[in-house]
RNA sequence: GGGCAGGUGGCGAAAUUGGUAGACGCGCAUGGCUUAGGACCAUGUCCCGCAAGGGGUUGGGAGUUCGAGUCUCCCCCUGCCCACCA
């Protein structure tokens, strides 16, 4: 026999795979079904590293073993090949970066075979070649016709210095990763794809997917989706507008109502013009419009009211002079005629309901519609139909008197005036709102603000030109300091107690989520409470806590009814030291502080001091202060055996000195008095209502939770669920918000793919036709950015220049290229097809492989690649070319190989391990065995490269070469049992993708094979067949030697026999009172009884003098003796 | 601050899902074989004990159970991702 040598052995066998092309895998195959495993694909950065090992060789062993088991299974690769290291490279070393790419690709190509990896090579795809990005066009331009693309100015990162613009890993501590100059943002025309319309979707769709459920949670996170509210706070600024008032049929200037708005909006400074339309009784819409036209002159300073059919005047008199106004409010506007169930009225004659929506949107910057929900369901339909078609702000709400014909309508005033919206999650503490914040981005501050007479103009200029210059990272690191500054001379409108309160700019809030505008709860909200604390803000608490006990000793018990009682919580500090008097429970595991009832008559002071002479003895308590509002709890109270709803007043209290009086024994019997240290009380007391009345006592824990509601008009003593639902409806809208924003794909650089649109001179615009794709990437002579924030494309005139596809006439190309994630959003359908000339993939070659079975990754993908490709694929999925929603049956996660120190590999630790250096020494088998036994393919954990632990496996591979010898010519005799029990475990364990588990297993049937004399050929050759998806080389090379001529790796799986996994006898353990003593042997079909006498015997000693009380026999396990004690 | 995942020998890890904790491998120790060995073979490797035997043990504490690494509650610690998301 010879020496197990892997080099000669590895070359040998992945000459003749190539050779004889085992591995190309048909479309389909004769009794096969077919099997998609996806691994993803690399970036050809020019090296393999360890990871590629991991993420390419361990895989594979499930390949093979799906061959195996008789299935067709594809195991594609390629390369994601654009990319920013490629025109670093090009830059630094003045290379041409296709070039770069293409040596890194034959080199990493090379390294990867090495492997011995079963992938199909034919079906190999490369991102930067032509033929497979004119589909990535193709592809982006079919998401464009579907308007799911579309241009908008985003803020980038810009470097002053190098003039061009850096991606976020360019950026390092808000500095030029090359130049080391401060980082500015700017702001640029970028493209980008509305993934936003379907994050709903991406969201509901996860449900149903067989993926581990971090992986969805870290997804929706990553949406980050939450319900709130949208309300509105109208205006109260400097800024004065000129009113005009519409009045209604029948209707006449001279009004209470009229009069009443007049003067609340003059009291404000603006002008107010109602005019009286004539023929109220028999309207007629020339008449009147003229009327209301020659009413004053319109500008962007009016506001444009109509009242009932005045709205139909207003929208037919705005339409008619065309001019830009400020705003067009309509109040309960009449019902078009032509609308289902509208009542037939005397002016439907004389009047037209020839609407110009889309020409009324651009006169009236703000539209608002308002409507009384006492008024006939058929109006309230109406309007919410007609808020879509006009764009406008919908408030329902109820009048005063139905149709807003009181004679005072505050609702009607409160909306007249301009408004900040805000989201918020929490619309139940609006009653607690005190303030406003705008993001420094916010439209108010740029359009109305800076453009007016206003206090501190230039404090605010200069508070948000400094603010939007810091770089989100400055923002985060400077979170627990608050800065901004108020808005001078303008104030807003709390909605619900019709305060004014003031407004503020702070970058504390983002410009880009919601609406750019909180309303802040400082009593609820930590950092609303930070920023009012630093600016003096009035806080009010209107929610009052309720904690609920769900488990523990006090959970309260399902549908019981609750006891009421109004009770306090008394906090008493000691009289000179730093110590608060703790109450530990006997009867329960309670630990709080002194508590008890209200008596009748009794107030909560009085009450407190009786029950803290009463329970501790100490006679001379003096009342400090009140900690704040009730609080509530609801627990089960062990003593009474009653479910509670308890509300506490939480009372602080200092002893005068230590006068003490001994307890009554029926006191002493329920608890413990403790003297705490003010800092272990919160660790001491376990009780939820105690914890938020210790937190009001240093008075920094913000109360954020859940409760009642109090101190909010009529929606006092509401839980706040509740008030939210109400308050959203009353005050505002409710409405989803995203974190998830739309993608960005527009990269100012070289190494991507051409964004296939062409800017027209007359036709703005224009997609590149489908038989001008693909946009080839020019040569370029360097590629430097060309300064003025393009891409180095801008620098090639015969690139740039181009003739449009509509008329004809100059145009020219859009210079940036796509982001990276577009191409690798697609890719795994392309393996399918990978050389189709005439379709990115045939629908029927697809239907051969989609979705895909496995899909295997790094968890560093699993937000943002995974949410790109499933949005691509779900697009396509609406445009009826792919066809199913989501790509992926299954994804799993790796986990992580360390260094050998277990520090994360790289250069500046000094601990990576060069994989050619490993296989060349111990070979790639040897590689590929260790890290499948490491530990567990699929966990978010990490593993250090342990070179001894290498070499355990090598010995474990010179184990098995040195078998052979053992090996007879004869197929005789059945398997072992240890054969037929490796077969079953290896299978199942390779199946769950428990690898080192499967490989364990090996070692154990190798261990048991070596103590044996010989093995038969039969035994031998099964046990290679389970060694093959491990150690491809060897295995083929032992089962050559064997005498087979066909490849290894297109065998069967071996079959196991359930009857030979059974042993004859089994081993039980024996226990007493559950304590493991001992252990016997009884044959494996041996019943009860049997087991146990056997079991009975052996500990006789042990248990003479003692009497059974029960007997416990788990079959093929253990026996368990309990005693009487 | 939020979300997720974890915590088992000297180390990487197993544990039929509530049933003899530590499989398998590494390392270490002793012995054998050897000119040598980072090779190979055998035995051992939680603690006390020569042994028979006894005791302990899955981050800490409590609970449920005949029986808990596994279930429940409280606390502590570590890693990853996100982070002023209203």
């Amino acid at each position: 026999m010879k020496n197990y040598d892997h080099k000669g052995i590895e070359k040998k066998w992945q000459d003749f795979w190539t050779k004889n092309k085992i591995y190309t895998t048909p479309d389909s195959a004769p009794k096969k079904d077919n099997f998609y495993l996806l691994v993803e694909f690399p970036y050809p950065s020019g090296n393999l590293h360890v990871g590629h090992w991991y993420a390419f060789a361990v895989p594979d062993i499930l390949a093979r073993y799906h061959r195996m088991q008789g299935k067709n299974v594809l195991y594609p690769i390629g390369f994601d090949a654009f990319g920013l290291p490629a025109e670093n490279a090009a830059i630094k070393n003045k290379l041409n970066p296709r070039k770069w790419t293409e040596g890194n690709i034959a080199y990493m190509k090379k390294q990867i075979q090495s492997m011995g990896t079963s992938f199909d090579w034919s079906r190999e795809v490369v991102t930067c070649d032509p033929s497979y990005y004119k589909w990535t066009q193709w592809l982006f331009l079919q998401l464009y016709k579907r308007g799911l693309v579309y241009q908008k100015e985003t803020a980038v990162n810009w470097c002053p210095k190098d003039k061009t613009v850096l991606a976020n890993e360019q950026v390092v501590d808000g500095k030029c990763e090359r130049c080391d100059t401060e980082v500015e943002q700017r702001q640029m025309l970028q493209w980008n794809i509305k993934i936003t319309d379907y994050a709903d979707r991406l969201i509901e769709d996860l449900e149903p997917l067989n993926w581990p459920e971090q992986i969805k949670e870290s997804q929706r996170n990553w949406i980050g989706r939450s319900e709130g509210a949208e309300i509105d706070f109208p205006l109260e600024m400097g800024k004065k507008y000129k009113f005009v008032y519409l009045h209604g049929y029948k209707s006449k200037a001279d009004r209470p109502r009229n009069h009443w708005y007049r003067a609340g909006l003059e009291a404000l400074g603006h002008e107010v013009i109602i005019p009286d339309l004539p023929n109220s009784n028999n309207p007629v819409e020339e008449e009147q419009v003229k009327i209301a036209i020659e009413a004053t002159d319109y500008d962007e300073n009016t506001v444009l009211i109509g009242h009932s059919l005045g709205a139909v005047v207003a929208m037919k008199a705005l339409q008619k002079m065309n001019k830009k106004i400020a705003r067009l409010v309509l109040i309960a506007p009449t019902i078009d005629p032509a609308f289902p169930g509208a009542e037939e009225r005397p002016f439907h004659k004389t009047f037209k309901w020839d609407i110009d929506y889309e020409l009324l949107k651009k006169l009236a910057p703000n539209r608002l519609l308002l409507s009384d929900l006492k008024e006939p369901e058929v109006r309230i339909n109406y309007i919410r139909h007609l808020a879509p078609k006009l764009d406008a702000q919908l408030v329902e709400t109820h009048a005063t008197q139905e149709h807003f014909t009181g004679d005072k309508e505050p609702d009607v005033l409160m909306w007249l005036r301009p408004t900040i919206r805000v989201f918020t999650t929490r619309s139940d503490t609006l009653f607690g709102a005190t303030y406003l914040v705008l993001a420094p981005e916010h439209q108010f501050i740029r359009q109305f603000y800076t453009s007016q007479t206003s206090l501190n103009k230039a404090e605010v200029q200069q508070y948000v030109n400094t603010a939007l210059k810091r770089s989100d990272l400055e923002r985060q690191t400077d979170q627990k300091n608050k800065t901004g500054v108020r808005l001078e001379g303008v104030s807003a409108m709390n909605p619900a107690t019709g305060e004014k309160v003031p407004l503020y700019v702070a970058d504390y809030v983002l410009g880009h989520y919601g609406t750019g505008a909180i309303m802040a709860v400082p009593a609820h909200d930590e950092r609303d409470h930070e920023f009012a604390e630093k600016f003096g803000l009035p806080i009010r608490e209107v929610v009052e806590p309720l904690v609920v006990a769900t488990s523990g000793f006090d959970a309260i018990h399902q549908d019981e009814p609750f006891q009421e009682r109004n009770s306090i919580i008394a906090i008493v500090k000691h009289w000179s030291e730093d110590k608060y008097i703790c109450l530990a429970w006997k009867p329960a595991e309670w630990k709080g502080f002194v508590v008890g009832g209200i008596e009748k008559g009794e107030d909560a002071i009085a009450a407190g001091v009786r029950e803290i002479v009463e329970e501790t003895g100490y006679q001379k308590p003096t009342f400090i202060r009140q900690l704040g509002g009730t609080i509530h709890d609801k627990f089960y109270h062990t003593i009474k055996r009653v479910n509670t709803f308890a509300h506490f007043t939480p009372l602080l209290f200092q002893l005068e000195d230590g006068t003490h009086v001994d307890i009554a024994d029926t006191e002493k019997d329920l608890h413990d008095v403790h003297w705490v240290d003010a800092d272990k009380v919160a660790n001491f007391v376990n009780s939820r209502d105690i914890k938020v009345a210790w937190a009001r006592v240093s008075g920094k824990n913000i109360y954020t939770g859940e409760g009642i509601l109090s101190n909010s008009g009529t929606f006092s003593g509401l839980m706040t669920e509740e008030g939210r639902k109400q308050m959203a409806e009353k005050f505002g809208r409710t409405k989803k918000m995203y974190k998830l924003r739309d993608w960005i794909v527009s990269r100012q650089r070289y190494w991507g793919v051409p964004i296939p649109m062409i800017h027209c001179e007359k036709c703005g615009i224009v997609p590149v036709p489908d038989k001008d794709l693909p946009v080839e990437l020019p040569e370029v002579k360097d590629y430097l950015p060309e300064g003025s924030g393009k891409s180095p494309l801008a620098k090639v005139k015969k690139f740039v220049d181009t003739a449009c596809p509509k008329c004809g006439g100059k145009a020219k190309r859009e210079t940036d290229t796509l982001d990276t994630f577009v191409d690798s959003s697609w890719y795994f359908l392309r393996y399918t097809d990978p050389k189709n000339p005439k379709a990115f993939a045939s629908k029927a070659k697809q239907a051969k492989w989609m979705p895909i079975n496995l899909y295997s990754g790094g968890a560093e993908h699993t937000t943002m690649h995974l949410l790109y490709s499933r949005f691509w694929h779900k697009a396509l999925y609406d445009m009826g070319l792919v066809a199913d929603a989501e790509p992926y049956t299954r994804r799993m996660n790796r986990s992580i190989i360390l260094g050998p120190d277990g520090q994360k590999m790289s250069k500046s630790h000094g601990n990576v391990i060069d994989p050619d250096e490993v296989v060349a020494r111990l070979g790639a088998d040897t590689v590929r065995m260790y890290l499948a036994f490491v530990g567990p393919y699929n966990e978010v954990s990490s593993f250090p490269w342990n070179p001894d632990g290498v070499v355990g496996v090598r010995r474990f591979l010179e184990r098995v070469w040195r078998l052979q010898e053992k090996v007879g010519t004869e197929d005789a005799g059945a398997l072992s049992s240890a054969l037929h029990k490796a077969i079953k475990k290896v299978g199942e364990d390779i199946a769950a993708q428990k690898f080192n588990t499967a490989i364990s297993q090996l070692m154990i049937l190798l261990n048991d094979m070596e103590k044996r004399e010989s093995l038969s050929r039969n035994e031998w050759t099964t046990f290679l067949r389970l060694l093959a998806p491990f150690a491809p080389h060897m295995a083929e090379e032992l089962w050559s030697s064997a005498g087979n001529k066909k490849s290894i790796h297109v065998q069967k799986w071996p079959q196991y026999d359930e009857k030979y996994l059974v042993d004859e006898e089994v081993t039980y353990g024996i226990q007493i009172d559950g304590k493991t003593r001992d252990e016997v042997r009884v044959p494996t079909d041996a019943d009860k009884e049997t087991v146990e006498k056997a079991a009975r015997d052996v500990v006789a000693a042990r248990l003479e003098g003692k009497t059974i009380k029960r007997t416990i026999v788990v079959p093929k396990r253990l026996v368990n003796f309990v005693l009487e004690t």
